[in-house]
DNA sequence: AATTATCCATACACTGGTGTATTGTTTGTC
DNA sequence: GACAAACAATACACCAGTGTATGGATAATT
Protein backbone atom coordinates (compact mmCIF):
# COMPACT_ATOMS: atom_id res chain seq x y z
CA UNK A 1 0.00 0.00 0.00
CA UNK A 2 2.26 2.77 -1.16
CA UNK A 3 1.22 5.95 -1.66
CA UNK A 4 1.51 8.31 -4.86
CA UNK A 5 4.65 9.19 -6.39
CA UNK A 6 5.08 12.62 -7.41
CA UNK A 7 4.28 12.79 -11.14
CA UNK A 8 6.34 14.68 -13.53
CA UNK A 9 3.99 15.20 -16.81
CA UNK A 10 5.50 17.28 -19.90
CA UNK A 11 4.03 20.03 -21.23
CA UNK A 12 2.03 19.17 -24.75
CA UNK A 13 2.44 21.74 -27.41
CA UNK A 14 -0.74 20.46 -29.30
CA UNK A 15 -2.87 17.35 -28.09
CA UNK A 16 -4.76 16.45 -30.87
CA UNK A 17 -6.10 13.42 -29.43
CA UNK A 18 -5.92 14.67 -25.88
CA UNK A 19 -3.77 11.59 -23.79
CA UNK A 20 -5.10 10.64 -20.67
CA UNK A 21 -3.72 11.42 -17.27
CA UNK A 22 -3.86 9.55 -14.27
CA UNK A 23 -6.52 11.87 -12.44
CA UNK A 24 -8.50 11.23 -15.69
CA UNK A 25 -8.94 7.89 -14.97
CA UNK A 26 -8.95 8.59 -11.37
CA UNK A 27 -12.12 10.88 -12.18
CA UNK A 28 -13.89 8.30 -13.94
CA UNK A 29 -13.45 5.56 -11.61
CA UNK A 30 -15.30 8.17 -9.50
CA UNK A 31 -18.23 7.66 -11.72
CA UNK A 32 -18.24 4.08 -11.70
CA UNK A 33 -17.85 3.93 -7.88
CA UNK A 34 -20.91 6.28 -7.20
CA UNK A 35 -22.94 4.74 -9.14
CA UNK A 36 -22.11 0.93 -7.98
CA UNK A 37 -19.39 0.68 -5.46
CA UNK A 38 -16.24 -0.51 -5.43
CA UNK A 39 -17.43 -3.84 -6.94
CA UNK A 40 -18.23 -2.26 -9.84
CA UNK A 41 -14.68 -0.27 -10.45
CA UNK A 42 -13.58 -2.75 -13.55
CA UNK A 43 -10.94 -1.65 -15.77
CA UNK A 44 -12.46 -2.95 -18.59
CA UNK A 45 -15.69 -0.55 -18.31
CA UNK A 46 -13.07 2.02 -17.32
CA UNK A 47 -11.63 2.35 -20.28
CA UNK A 48 -14.50 2.14 -22.50
CA UNK A 49 -16.01 5.23 -21.21
CA UNK A 50 -12.61 7.03 -21.64
CA UNK A 51 -12.94 5.52 -25.11
CA UNK A 52 -9.76 4.17 -24.97
CA UNK A 53 -8.64 0.42 -24.21
CA UNK A 54 -6.79 -1.57 -21.32
CA UNK A 55 -3.40 -0.93 -22.53
CA UNK A 56 -3.43 2.63 -21.77
CA UNK A 57 -4.79 1.70 -18.09
CA UNK A 58 -2.01 -0.17 -17.12
CA UNK A 59 0.22 2.61 -18.04
CA UNK A 60 -0.81 4.47 -15.78
CA UNK A 61 -1.58 1.81 -13.04
CA UNK A 62 -0.09 -1.47 -11.87
CA UNK A 63 -2.79 -3.10 -11.93
CA UNK A 64 -6.60 -3.42 -10.52
CA UNK A 65 -5.21 -2.92 -6.71
CA UNK A 66 -2.87 0.40 -7.25
CA UNK A 67 -6.60 2.33 -9.13
CA UNK A 68 -8.21 1.78 -5.75
CA UNK A 69 -5.30 2.31 -3.76
CA UNK A 70 -4.46 5.67 -5.06
CA UNK A 71 -8.26 6.58 -5.27
CA UNK A 72 -8.66 5.71 -1.79
CA UNK A 73 -5.51 8.12 -1.16
CA UNK A 74 -6.93 10.68 -3.42
CA UNK A 75 -10.23 10.41 -1.70
CA UNK A 76 -8.59 10.88 1.92
CA UNK A 77 -6.15 13.93 0.95
CA UNK A 78 -8.96 15.83 -0.63
CA UNK A 79 -11.62 15.23 2.64
CA UNK A 80 -8.70 16.20 4.91
CA UNK A 81 -7.65 19.26 2.81
CA UNK A 82 -11.51 20.49 2.41
CA UNK A 83 -11.61 20.77 6.56
CA UNK A 84 -9.56 23.54 6.61
CA UNK A 85 -12.47 25.43 4.17
CA UNK A 86 -14.95 24.13 7.13
CA UNK A 87 -13.31 26.64 10.27
CA UNK A 88 -16.05 28.72 11.01
CA UNK A 89 -15.91 32.29 9.68
CA UNK A 90 -16.77 33.81 12.73
CA UNK A 91 -20.00 35.14 14.64
CA UNK A 92 -21.67 34.27 17.31
CA UNK A 93 -22.85 30.58 18.29
CA UNK A 94 -25.77 29.82 16.96
CA UNK A 95 -24.77 31.21 13.43
CA UNK A 96 -21.90 29.60 13.35
CA UNK A 97 -23.71 25.96 14.37
CA UNK A 98 -26.18 26.34 11.38
CA UNK A 99 -23.61 27.20 9.21
CA UNK A 100 -21.84 24.60 9.88
CA UNK A 101 -24.73 21.82 9.74
CA UNK A 102 -25.87 23.10 6.71
CA UNK A 103 -22.62 22.08 5.33
CA UNK A 104 -22.79 18.98 6.77
CA UNK A 105 -26.95 18.13 5.94
CA UNK A 106 -28.14 20.00 3.02
CA UNK A 107 -24.52 21.10 1.01
CA UNK A 108 -23.83 17.18 1.74
CA UNK A 109 -27.26 16.16 0.40
CA UNK A 110 -27.20 18.19 -3.14
CA UNK A 111 -23.47 17.22 -4.10
CA UNK A 112 -24.91 14.07 -4.76
CA UNK A 113 -22.02 12.01 -6.59
CA UNK A 114 -19.85 13.05 -3.40
CA UNK A 115 -22.12 11.49 -1.30
CA UNK A 116 -22.43 9.12 -3.26
CA UNK A 117 -18.54 8.34 -3.45
CA UNK A 118 -18.12 8.55 0.07
CA UNK A 119 -21.24 6.22 1.11
CA UNK A 120 -19.45 3.53 -1.52
CA UNK A 121 -15.94 4.42 0.55
CA UNK A 122 -17.45 3.13 3.79
CA UNK A 123 -19.10 0.46 2.53
CA UNK A 124 -15.80 -0.62 1.09
CA UNK A 125 -14.18 -0.07 4.13
CA UNK A 126 -16.73 -2.63 6.07
CA UNK A 127 -14.27 -5.26 4.49
CA UNK A 128 -10.74 -3.64 3.51
CA UNK A 129 -8.70 -2.30 6.00
CA UNK A 130 -7.05 0.17 4.54
CA UNK A 131 -9.97 1.82 3.20
CA UNK A 132 -11.42 1.56 7.18
CA UNK A 133 -7.67 3.09 8.15
CA UNK A 134 -8.22 6.29 5.82
CA UNK A 135 -12.33 6.56 6.97
CA UNK A 136 -11.16 6.63 10.59
CA UNK A 137 -8.81 8.58 9.77
CA UNK A 138 -11.52 11.24 8.15
CA UNK A 139 -14.05 11.08 10.84
CA UNK A 140 -11.15 11.41 13.73
CA UNK A 141 -10.25 14.99 11.78
CA UNK A 142 -13.76 16.02 10.97
CA UNK A 143 -15.32 14.88 14.71
CA UNK A 144 -11.94 16.95 15.94
CA UNK A 145 -12.62 19.85 13.57
CA UNK A 146 -16.58 20.12 15.01
CA UNK A 147 -15.30 20.02 18.62
CA UNK A 148 -13.79 23.18 18.38
CA UNK A 149 -17.33 24.78 17.90
CA UNK A 150 -18.90 22.85 20.24
CA UNK A 151 -15.98 24.10 23.05
CA UNK A 152 -18.24 26.96 22.72
CA UNK A 153 -20.98 25.22 24.34
CA UNK A 154 -20.22 23.46 27.14
CA UNK A 155 -16.95 23.40 29.25
CA UNK A 156 -16.63 19.89 29.76
CA UNK A 157 -14.41 18.33 27.37
CA UNK A 158 -16.26 14.80 27.31
CA UNK A 159 -19.59 16.42 26.96
CA UNK A 160 -17.81 18.25 24.08
CA UNK A 161 -16.61 15.06 22.42
CA UNK A 162 -19.65 13.43 23.10
CA UNK A 163 -21.92 16.04 21.48
CA UNK A 164 -19.08 16.15 18.51
CA UNK A 165 -19.85 12.65 17.59
CA UNK A 166 -23.21 12.54 18.30
CA UNK A 167 -23.84 15.39 15.80
CA UNK A 168 -21.50 13.39 13.79
CA UNK A 169 -23.28 10.25 13.18
CA UNK A 170 -26.66 12.05 13.01
CA UNK A 171 -25.52 13.92 10.01
CA UNK A 172 -23.69 10.46 8.51
CA UNK A 173 -27.55 8.47 9.37
CA UNK A 174 -29.39 10.93 7.85
CA UNK A 175 -26.91 10.54 4.77
CA UNK A 176 -27.51 7.10 4.38
CA UNK A 177 -31.51 7.09 5.02
CA UNK A 178 -32.32 9.89 3.94
CA UNK A 179 -31.39 9.60 0.08
CA UNK A 180 -33.05 9.83 -3.24
CA UNK A 181 -36.65 10.04 -2.02
CA UNK A 182 -38.75 12.53 -3.03
CA UNK A 183 -39.43 14.88 0.10
CA UNK A 184 -36.07 14.38 1.40
CA UNK A 185 -35.17 17.67 0.93
CA UNK A 186 -37.45 19.58 3.08
CA UNK A 187 -37.32 16.87 5.83
CA UNK A 188 -33.42 17.14 5.80
CA UNK A 189 -33.65 20.62 6.53
CA UNK A 190 -36.34 20.26 9.47
CA UNK A 191 -33.90 17.70 10.83
CA UNK A 192 -31.08 20.03 10.56
CA UNK A 193 -33.09 22.88 12.02
CA UNK A 194 -34.15 20.32 15.67
CA UNK A 195 -30.56 18.94 15.52
CA UNK A 196 -29.20 22.97 15.90
CA UNK A 197 -31.99 23.82 18.21
CA UNK A 198 -30.55 20.17 20.27
CA UNK A 199 -27.31 21.46 20.00
CA UNK A 200 -27.75 24.35 21.76
CA UNK A 201 -29.92 23.39 24.28
CA UNK A 202 -27.06 21.01 25.24
CA UNK A 203 -25.40 24.64 26.52
CA UNK A 204 -24.16 24.29 30.19
CA UNK A 205 -26.33 27.59 31.26
CA UNK A 206 -29.31 25.81 29.16
CA UNK B 1 -40.27 -9.92 -8.70
CA UNK B 2 -42.65 -12.17 -6.96
CA UNK B 3 -42.84 -13.13 -3.52
CA UNK B 4 -41.85 -16.71 -1.94
CA UNK B 5 -44.66 -19.11 -2.46
CA UNK B 6 -45.59 -21.70 0.94
CA UNK B 7 -43.16 -24.31 0.38
CA UNK B 8 -45.04 -27.80 1.57
CA UNK B 9 -41.55 -30.12 2.30
CA UNK B 10 -42.13 -33.67 3.56
CA UNK B 11 -41.19 -35.15 6.93
CA UNK B 12 -38.27 -37.56 6.37
CA UNK B 13 -37.61 -40.22 8.91
CA UNK B 14 -33.69 -40.65 8.97
CA UNK B 15 -31.89 -37.98 7.15
CA UNK B 16 -28.95 -39.61 6.75
CA UNK B 17 -27.05 -36.41 4.53
CA UNK B 18 -29.64 -34.13 5.42
CA UNK B 19 -31.14 -32.59 2.22
CA UNK B 20 -30.66 -28.67 1.88
CA UNK B 21 -33.93 -26.26 2.31
CA UNK B 22 -34.60 -22.93 0.88
CA UNK B 23 -34.02 -21.32 4.14
CA UNK B 24 -30.59 -23.13 4.48
CA UNK B 25 -29.34 -21.58 1.44
CA UNK B 26 -30.94 -18.36 2.18
CA UNK B 27 -29.13 -18.15 5.99
CA UNK B 28 -25.65 -18.74 3.48
CA UNK B 29 -26.70 -16.34 1.80
CA UNK B 30 -26.57 -14.12 4.75
CA UNK B 31 -22.81 -14.80 5.63
CA UNK B 32 -21.70 -13.69 2.24
CA UNK B 33 -23.68 -10.90 1.89
CA UNK B 34 -22.32 -9.73 5.91
CA UNK B 35 -18.96 -10.65 4.62
CA UNK B 36 -18.77 -8.77 1.24
CA UNK B 37 -21.93 -7.40 0.51
CA UNK B 38 -24.04 -8.39 -2.80
CA UNK B 39 -21.29 -8.47 -5.03
CA UNK B 40 -20.10 -11.49 -3.23
CA UNK B 41 -23.28 -13.77 -3.34
CA UNK B 42 -22.29 -16.02 -5.70
CA UNK B 43 -23.91 -19.19 -6.29
CA UNK B 44 -20.85 -20.97 -6.65
CA UNK B 45 -19.19 -20.10 -3.38
CA UNK B 46 -22.43 -20.52 -1.78
CA UNK B 47 -22.82 -24.29 -2.87
CA UNK B 48 -19.04 -24.71 -2.03
CA UNK B 49 -19.68 -23.58 1.33
CA UNK B 50 -22.65 -25.99 1.70
CA UNK B 51 -20.84 -28.70 0.22
CA UNK B 52 -22.96 -29.34 -2.42
CA UNK B 53 -22.95 -28.63 -6.42
CA UNK B 54 -24.38 -25.67 -7.98
CA UNK B 55 -26.75 -28.22 -9.61
CA UNK B 56 -28.63 -28.04 -6.04
CA UNK B 57 -29.39 -24.37 -5.91
CA UNK B 58 -31.00 -24.56 -9.33
CA UNK B 59 -33.28 -26.98 -7.73
CA UNK B 60 -34.31 -24.55 -5.02
CA UNK B 61 -33.68 -21.11 -7.02
CA UNK B 62 -34.77 -20.31 -10.57
CA UNK B 63 -31.50 -18.07 -10.83
CA UNK B 64 -29.15 -15.67 -9.21
CA UNK B 65 -31.67 -13.13 -9.14
CA UNK B 66 -34.31 -14.95 -7.40
CA UNK B 67 -32.10 -16.18 -4.22
CA UNK B 68 -31.87 -12.05 -4.29
CA UNK B 69 -35.10 -11.55 -4.39
CA UNK B 70 -36.16 -14.06 -1.57
CA UNK B 71 -33.38 -12.90 0.00
CA UNK B 72 -34.39 -9.60 0.37
CA UNK B 73 -38.35 -9.95 1.15
CA UNK B 74 -37.22 -12.54 4.00
CA UNK B 75 -35.11 -9.76 5.63
CA UNK B 76 -38.18 -7.05 5.06
CA UNK B 77 -40.44 -9.53 6.83
CA UNK B 78 -38.20 -10.68 9.76
CA UNK B 79 -36.64 -6.46 10.44
CA UNK B 80 -40.59 -5.99 10.18
CA UNK B 81 -41.83 -8.88 12.40
CA UNK B 82 -39.63 -8.06 15.16
CA UNK B 83 -41.29 -4.58 15.53
CA UNK B 84 -43.66 -6.43 17.56
CA UNK B 85 -40.84 -7.52 20.27
CA UNK B 86 -40.31 -3.37 20.40
CA UNK B 87 -43.38 -2.72 22.00
CA UNK B 88 -42.93 -0.82 25.18
CA UNK B 89 -43.12 -2.87 28.08
CA UNK B 90 -44.93 -0.09 29.92
CA UNK B 91 -43.11 2.30 32.38
CA UNK B 92 -42.10 5.50 32.80
CA UNK B 93 -40.84 7.63 29.99
CA UNK B 94 -37.57 7.72 30.60
CA UNK B 95 -37.06 4.02 31.16
CA UNK B 96 -38.77 3.13 28.16
CA UNK B 97 -36.82 5.65 26.57
CA UNK B 98 -33.50 4.25 27.72
CA UNK B 99 -34.93 0.65 26.92
CA UNK B 100 -35.44 1.07 23.06
CA UNK B 101 -32.38 3.21 22.64
CA UNK B 102 -29.91 0.04 24.06
CA UNK B 103 -32.04 -1.83 21.54
CA UNK B 104 -31.36 -0.03 18.80
CA UNK B 105 -27.58 0.68 19.77
CA UNK B 106 -26.27 -1.34 22.01
CA UNK B 107 -27.63 -5.07 21.28
CA UNK B 108 -27.61 -3.81 17.86
CA UNK B 109 -23.81 -3.39 17.97
CA UNK B 110 -23.68 -6.62 19.45
CA UNK B 111 -25.38 -8.31 16.36
CA UNK B 112 -22.58 -7.89 14.35
CA UNK B 113 -23.50 -10.41 11.34
CA UNK B 114 -27.18 -8.80 11.44
CA UNK B 115 -25.77 -5.29 11.19
CA UNK B 116 -23.50 -6.17 8.74
CA UNK B 117 -26.69 -7.70 6.46
CA UNK B 118 -28.80 -4.36 7.39
CA UNK B 119 -25.60 -2.27 5.75
CA UNK B 120 -25.28 -4.47 3.13
CA UNK B 121 -28.76 -3.80 2.25
CA UNK B 122 -28.76 -0.69 2.56
CA UNK B 123 -25.79 -0.06 0.23
CA UNK B 124 -27.54 -2.37 -2.30
CA UNK B 125 -30.54 -0.13 -2.43
CA UNK B 126 -28.63 2.46 -3.28
CA UNK B 127 -28.43 1.19 -7.29
CA UNK B 128 -31.21 -1.56 -6.96
CA UNK B 129 -34.72 -0.40 -6.41
CA UNK B 130 -36.48 -3.21 -5.37
CA UNK B 131 -34.28 -3.16 -2.24
CA UNK B 132 -34.70 0.44 -2.05
CA UNK B 133 -38.66 0.14 -1.63
CA UNK B 134 -38.02 -2.85 1.10
CA UNK B 135 -35.55 -0.33 2.96
CA UNK B 136 -38.35 2.62 2.97
CA UNK B 137 -40.51 0.40 4.37
CA UNK B 138 -38.76 -1.10 7.15
CA UNK B 139 -37.47 2.70 7.90
CA UNK B 140 -41.07 3.97 7.61
CA UNK B 141 -42.38 0.93 10.07
CA UNK B 142 -39.65 1.85 12.56
CA UNK B 143 -39.88 5.21 13.02
CA UNK B 144 -43.67 5.30 13.22
CA UNK B 145 -43.09 2.31 15.89
CA UNK B 146 -40.93 4.75 17.72
CA UNK B 147 -43.48 7.65 17.27
CA UNK B 148 -45.22 5.86 19.90
CA UNK B 149 -42.94 6.64 22.05
CA UNK B 150 -41.99 10.02 21.44
CA UNK B 151 -45.44 11.53 21.39
CA UNK B 152 -44.84 11.34 25.88
CA UNK B 153 -42.50 13.54 25.42
CA UNK B 154 -44.38 16.06 23.11
CA UNK B 155 -47.86 17.09 22.31
CA UNK B 156 -46.77 18.99 18.61
CA UNK B 157 -47.13 16.08 15.75
CA UNK B 158 -44.81 17.29 13.38
CA UNK B 159 -41.91 17.99 16.54
CA UNK B 160 -42.63 14.27 17.26
CA UNK B 161 -41.60 12.78 13.51
CA UNK B 162 -38.60 14.92 13.45
CA UNK B 163 -37.50 13.65 17.03
CA UNK B 164 -38.24 10.26 16.36
CA UNK B 165 -36.44 10.23 12.86
CA UNK B 166 -33.46 12.27 14.46
CA UNK B 167 -33.43 9.58 16.90
CA UNK B 168 -33.32 7.16 14.37
CA UNK B 169 -31.13 8.64 11.91
CA UNK B 170 -28.46 9.31 14.51
CA UNK B 171 -28.88 4.91 15.55
CA UNK B 172 -28.03 4.40 11.80
CA UNK B 173 -25.25 6.60 11.94
CA UNK B 174 -23.73 5.23 14.68
CA UNK B 175 -24.14 1.63 13.12
CA UNK B 176 -22.48 2.96 10.33
CA UNK B 177 -19.79 5.23 11.76
CA UNK B 178 -19.19 3.43 14.99
CA UNK B 179 -17.92 -0.59 13.77
CA UNK B 180 -15.66 -2.38 14.85
CA UNK B 181 -12.71 -0.34 16.21
CA UNK B 182 -12.09 -0.73 20.16
CA UNK B 183 -13.20 1.55 22.16
CA UNK B 184 -16.09 1.84 20.63
CA UNK B 185 -18.49 -0.18 22.75
CA UNK B 186 -17.93 2.45 25.66
CA UNK B 187 -18.61 4.96 22.86
CA UNK B 188 -21.36 3.32 21.85
CA UNK B 189 -23.01 3.70 25.23
CA UNK B 190 -22.04 7.07 25.67
CA UNK B 191 -23.45 8.53 22.80
CA UNK B 192 -26.87 6.19 23.98
CA UNK B 193 -26.75 8.32 26.78
CA UNK B 194 -26.45 11.69 25.33
CA UNK B 195 -29.52 10.73 22.85
CA UNK B 196 -31.57 9.75 25.99
CA UNK B 197 -30.73 13.22 27.81
CA UNK B 198 -31.73 15.22 24.28
CA UNK B 199 -34.68 13.58 23.54
CA UNK B 200 -35.90 13.94 27.29
CA UNK B 201 -35.04 17.62 26.92
CA UNK B 202 -37.29 17.90 24.11
CA UNK B 203 -40.33 17.93 26.67
CA UNK B 204 -42.78 20.41 26.26
CA UNK B 205 -42.78 21.20 29.82
CA UNK B 206 -38.90 20.49 29.37
C1' DA C 1 17.09 13.83 -38.41
C1' DA C 2 17.60 10.34 -35.20
C1' DT C 3 16.47 8.71 -30.95
C1' DT C 4 14.10 8.10 -26.83
C1' DA C 5 10.26 8.32 -23.76
C1' DT C 6 5.43 8.34 -23.47
C1' DC C 7 1.14 6.62 -24.34
C1' DC C 8 -2.17 3.45 -26.46
C1' DA C 9 -3.82 -0.82 -29.38
C1' DT C 10 -3.90 -5.66 -30.26
C1' DA C 11 -3.78 -10.37 -29.26
C1' DC C 12 -3.40 -14.01 -26.18
C1' DA C 13 -3.82 -16.97 -21.98
C1' DC C 14 -6.21 -17.61 -17.89
C1' DT C 15 -9.68 -17.44 -14.19
C1' DG C 16 -14.11 -17.42 -12.25
C1' DG C 17 -18.70 -16.89 -12.71
C1' DT C 18 -23.69 -18.02 -14.75
C1' DG C 19 -27.16 -20.98 -16.68
C1' DT C 20 -28.96 -25.33 -18.85
C1' DA C 21 -29.55 -30.04 -19.94
C1' DT C 22 -29.13 -34.47 -18.55
C1' DT C 23 -28.52 -38.07 -15.59
C1' DG C 24 -28.29 -40.21 -11.00
C1' DT C 25 -29.81 -41.04 -6.24
C1' DT C 26 -32.63 -40.94 -2.50
C1' DT C 27 -37.17 -40.63 -0.28
C1' DG C 28 -42.23 -40.95 0.13
C1' DT C 29 -46.67 -43.00 -1.57
C1' DC C 30 -49.75 -46.33 -3.46
C1' DG D 1 -42.13 -53.50 -4.88
C1' DA D 2 -43.32 -49.97 -8.45
C1' DC D 3 -43.66 -45.44 -9.37
C1' DA D 4 -43.21 -40.65 -8.87
C1' DA D 5 -41.28 -36.67 -6.71
C1' DA D 6 -37.57 -34.27 -4.47
C1' DC D 7 -32.93 -33.27 -4.49
C1' DA D 8 -28.14 -33.32 -6.15
C1' DA D 9 -24.03 -34.34 -9.45
C1' DT D 10 -21.90 -33.86 -13.91
C1' DA D 11 -20.76 -31.85 -18.12
C1' DC D 12 -21.23 -28.40 -21.32
C1' DA D 13 -21.46 -23.74 -23.58
C1' DC D 14 -20.89 -19.13 -22.73
C1' DC D 15 -19.41 -14.56 -21.07
C1' DA D 16 -16.93 -11.01 -18.51
C1' DG D 17 -13.00 -9.68 -16.41
C1' DT D 18 -7.79 -9.55 -15.33
C1' DG D 19 -3.04 -9.39 -16.62
C1' DT D 20 0.90 -9.67 -19.88
C1' DA D 21 3.63 -9.30 -23.91
C1' DT D 22 4.47 -6.92 -27.82
C1' DG D 23 4.06 -3.83 -31.36
C1' DG D 24 2.67 0.90 -33.10
C1' DA D 25 2.14 5.78 -32.98
C1' DT D 26 3.27 10.30 -31.40
C1' DA D 27 5.55 13.84 -28.97
C1' DA D 28 9.96 15.62 -26.73
C1' DT D 29 14.96 15.84 -26.68
C1' DT D 30 19.43 15.89 -28.66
Amino acid sequence: MTDAKPQKRRSRKTPEKAQLTRDAWLDAAAGEVAAGGFSNLRVLTLAKKLGVTRGSFYWHFKDHEDLVVRFLNRWRDRRLHELQYWKPKGGDVETELRQILELLLTDASRNIRRLQVELAVRDFARRNDYAADLVTQVDEARINQNCELYERLSSDPERIRDLSLLMYVATIGSQVVLTGKKGDAETIRRVEDLMARVALGQRDDG
